[in-house]
DNA sequence: CCGTAAAATTGTAATCATTACAATTTTATT
DNA sequence: AATAAAATTGTAATGATTACAATTTTACGG
């Protein structure tokens, strides 16, 4: 379950984070393709309909809503950053055939350890790789 | 706990992978210095005592001892690839405060999620991010 | 609706980690 | 010691990200 750009837009006002319109074409993007993209898709596929966007604003734009804590980074393969709408905690597998990136819910404020009493915790990632059922086949 | 230097050196051996010189240093460095070091901190330290070592022998030992299965990329922060000699299955919790990566125990093996039936789970990793008890006084 | 200041955006150049590759050195083996 | 295979080196290339100054857009008061 992904949130609606109007509820993001919204959550944006909230913060007094103006949403211009190149802003708003990137978050917007995020939200119609929540593929897990890399800054180059996004470029790639927003470049078509705006000529003059730039890549140096979707770096600004992400590093914006990342901050705001709208977007997530993604690390789960060491050669690629890519970027996710916040939604519910969940962790990501990737398939090393074809590249997908999944989404599985799990339960990530469960998680903890002894060796991590009395440190404080912000942020849980959750990467897992291996084969998807497709490319199982 | 960690590997010592002589299981893994004779991992490798059983794995035919030639133990030479300068990969001998890049084994025995990890396994004393097992702060997941980057790249960087690897060559600052063993160049001190072989001028003559390489970035891309670091580089290429590296490469050589993740596919071996003995070493593990972790990209708990995206603008930095750390390097763990491979021991039990462990998550990593980075301190944003000091930076200091800290291994915690956690049966990895046991995550599992709906989602990912009938999907072959290869590798998981777990990233916490927060402040360590240290940085919190 | 217009003018103005602040914020956003752009494009180019710089940076930094990583990789490619050809030349050289080291190693194992006979 | 001779030889071939493997490892290592150093330089140059690549590719993602960032810095920054110039330009454009936006919000807003008059």
């Amino acid at each position: 379950m992904k949130h609606s750009y109007e509820f993001l837009s919204n959550e944006l006002k909230k913060k007094n984070i103006r949403l211009s319109n190149r802003r708003a074409k990137v978050l917007e993007y995020l939200c119609r393709i929540p593929n897990h993209p890399t800054v180059d898709q996004i470029y790639g596929d927003l470049h078509q309909v705006i000529p003059t966007l730039s890549k140096t604003t979707i770096y600004n734009t992400l590093h914006i809503l990342i901050q705001a804590g709208l977007v997530r980074v993604i690390n789960v393969e060491d050669n690629e950053t890519r970027y996710d709408i916040i939604t519910a905690p969940h962790g990501h597998f990737k398939c090393v055939n074809c590249g997908t990136i999944f989404d599985f819910s799990i339960d990530l404020a469960l998680l903890t350890a002894e060796e991590l009493n009395g440190f404080k915790i912000i942020d849980r990632d959750m990467y897992f790789k291996g084969v998807c059922s497709k490319c199982l086949l």
